[in-house]
DNA sequence: CAAACCTTGACACAACTCTGTCAAGGTCTC
DNA sequence: GAGACCTTGACAGAGTTGTGTCAAGGTTTG
């Protein structure tokens, strides 16, 4: 069978093992089980892994933001109750452009690319 | 005209008015300004807000989780993004009920509700 | 013009997110 | 049965969110 123990996922989708049970534990990825407890991780949950990383670095988001998506997604009363939320503003989108919020954005945004650019500055120890 | 500044906004909707200017800042409620600069809130405003503070009681979101709600809906590459991440997935819904991220889930509405009862029992100074 | 507002910016602090690391104890394989 | 894995749980530390508070300086109005 074609199923990774989780230091070996943690090798071919470039997370740590730590990160992977903390996925696990936000509720983003469940690997099933081995007999003995042990994770197992099979080529679709690799494959996800590796374009769950994607998205969060190229979007700037973070887990909770996608635990939370989630969590709209299988909650009906909260997914309508936000959405009438957000869908009474009644703001001309022509503002949006020069307002606070966008600045707040930008700078999230360069302080995630800050730490990207660190990651990648100090090179993972590899297989050394 | 029948708007209120932002101390008195504050006082009918319940948010200080520090909150009301990070609520501004996150991108979720921007009031218009009076020529001076002053915030001015609309009866509208006011609902949304009051709206808000239940919206966020009663499901144990924060300000940021309703953010990015919004971004999802302005940014239509990141929604189509998310949605297909998440919709990859395929977890027996059977699964879910006794798995990790419910314990998790409810630690959070937990703590947040302790954080509530808090607030309850020190009593809001009010208008002494 | 003084009192009572408002604005932005900064310091501060608790709680949460994201990560790493270490400990105590099962499992697997030779 | 020893070495290399795995599991959960805990401590730890940097960064973010949510709030309060205070300072320096405009605005409004009696």
């Amino acid at each position: 069978m074609d199923a990774l123990t989780i230091n070996e996922a943690a090798e071919t989708t470039g997370w740590s093992p730590r990160m992977l049970r903390y996925v696990e534990r936000v509720g983003l990825l469940e690997p099933t089980r081995s007999a003995a407890g042990y994770r197992l991780y099979g080529p679709a949950e690799l494959q996800r892994l590796r374009t769950l990383r994607e998205l969060l670095d190229e979007h700037a988001i973070g887990l909770s933001d996608l635990a939370f998506a989630l969590r709209l997604r299988r909650d009906d009363e909260l997914r309508q109750a936000t959405d009438a939320w957000l869908e009474s503003e009644a703001q001309r989108p022509d503002d949006v452009a020069s307002s606070d919020w966008l600045r707040f954005e930008q700078e999230k945004h360069e302080k995630l690319l800050a730490a990207l650019a660190r990651r990648i500055e100090t090179p993972t120890p590899e297989t050394v």
